[in-house]
RNA sequence: GGGGGAUUUCCCGAGCGGCCAAAGGGGGCAGACUGUAAAUCUGUUGUCACUGACUUCGGUGGUCCGAAUCCACCAUCCCCCA
């Protein structure tokens, strides 16, 4: 129905059971996975983000998993990674296989999507520092005032106390001279390139989820996550690389390491955190409306899981769908 | 055996006669999100016929116009002296 190249991409909360999906998709189809991970893309944090080793690889290419070194204070942003994925799309299609986009930072694949022709706005280090101290002490309200002053539209799609958000807007204004929700609005009128399947994964029993995400949680401990901690923050990775200080997985641990902690508290507050953010990823994907969803469980099966074959027919059926 | 302290809504924890369905935090639930997003932020959380009513602050019975807050006894837990 679409002249645009189809491509695919397998979404859902942590622990839904992705990778190993998508794998199974590629196998089936001939496919190549695309992480749209932004945790994965970090060489050396391999447990905490539950990056696929080369068994369950299966033999499957995979791209954007360890393309990005975490003690580089440039660090990787989204800019960077619709950019490298563009690429790695178009070398997949070039090659005539099916790429498929697999992930739960919804940010990096809503931006893809879009087309990634947006604005490269740089950041200032700097000015984003200004503007923090501001805000601590002048008040939250104080700079949302500023922000209201050159781009109101914004400020009011803006809580107050969100200040990093606030934050960016006006580092967007003053860098590019331009109001951030012109930029938006700009950007919202690109129509993605690609004819782009999107299959959510989810849980209709969340009991279900939460019981994946423990035990996923208890797995890593088990798989050396601690070691894994220790060894990234002796490496002062965490100092360097603040997209990495603020992966699940990682802080949480550090009381325990320094003695702080028992081992049994810093692990229910890894399994908390990461109930949260999963939590944040089902209402994200929830509101986007190019997300087919597929239930792993069945809805009127008291809880009954789907099996592995089943799912992966649904999906193929979504992709294969004309 | 004697003396002292505790018991609060799912949890922790304020409150110490009216402004208390009860601060704050946690957890739960819901939501926002255009770029360093596994982050950041918001709302809600006794019940209902919901601008009001009703049932709550270990139990029972009192004092008072009025109690989570004061008194008595009972229960459970903690500490000190034996």
């Amino acid at each position: 129905m679409s002249d645009k190249p189809k491509i695919a991409a397998v979404v859902g909360c942590t622990a839904s059971g992705k990778t190993s999906l998508s794998i199974g998709l590629c196998k089936r189809l001939g496919g190549e996975i695309v992480s749209c991970d932004s945790m994965q893309i970090y060489r050396g944090m391999d447990v905490g983000t539950a990056k696929p080793d080369e068994a369950e690889r299966d033999g499957v290419p995979h791209h954007l998993i360890d393309v990005a070194d975490p003690s580089d204070p440039a660090g990787y942003s989204c800019a960077d990674y619709v950019r490298d994925a563009r690429a790695a799309v178009e070398d997949i299609l070039s090659r005539g296989k099916l790429p498929i986009l697999c992930g739960g930072t919804g940010l990096y694949l809503d931006a893809f999507l879009r087309g990634g022709t947006f604005a490269v706005t740089e950041t200032d280090p700097a000015l984003r520092q200004s503007l923090a101290d501001y805000a601590a002490r002048e008040g939250n309200g104080a700079l949302h005032a500023r922000l209201c002053a050159v781009d109101p539209e914004s400020a009011a799609a803006i809580h107050p106390n969100n200040v990093k958000r606030v934050i960016r807007a006006l580092e967007i204004c003053m860098t590019t001279g331009r109001k951030k929700s012109d930029l938006d609005r700009e950007s919202r009128e690109e129509e993605c390139p690609y004819d782009a399947r999107v299959i959510g994964l989810r849980y209709h029993d969340r009991s279900i989820l939460y019981g994946r995400i423990d035990r996923r949680v208890d797995m890593m401990l088990d798989a050396g996550l601690v070691d894994e901690t220790r060894r990234l923050r002796d490496a002062g990775v965490f100092d360097v690389c603040s997209t990495a200080a603020q992966a699940i997985g990682y802080k949480e641990l550090f009381p325990y390491l320094d003695g702080q902690a028992s081992l049994a508290e810093v692990t229910e507050t890894l399994k908390i955190a990461t109930r949260h953010y999963a939590k944040r990823q089902l209402t994200w994907f929830g509101a986007k409306e190019y997300v087919e969803w597929v239930d792993m469980d069945d809805p009127d099966g008291a809880g009954k899981l789907r099996s592995f074959g089943e799912i992966v027919n649904i999906m193929e059926n979504i992709i294969l769908r004309p």
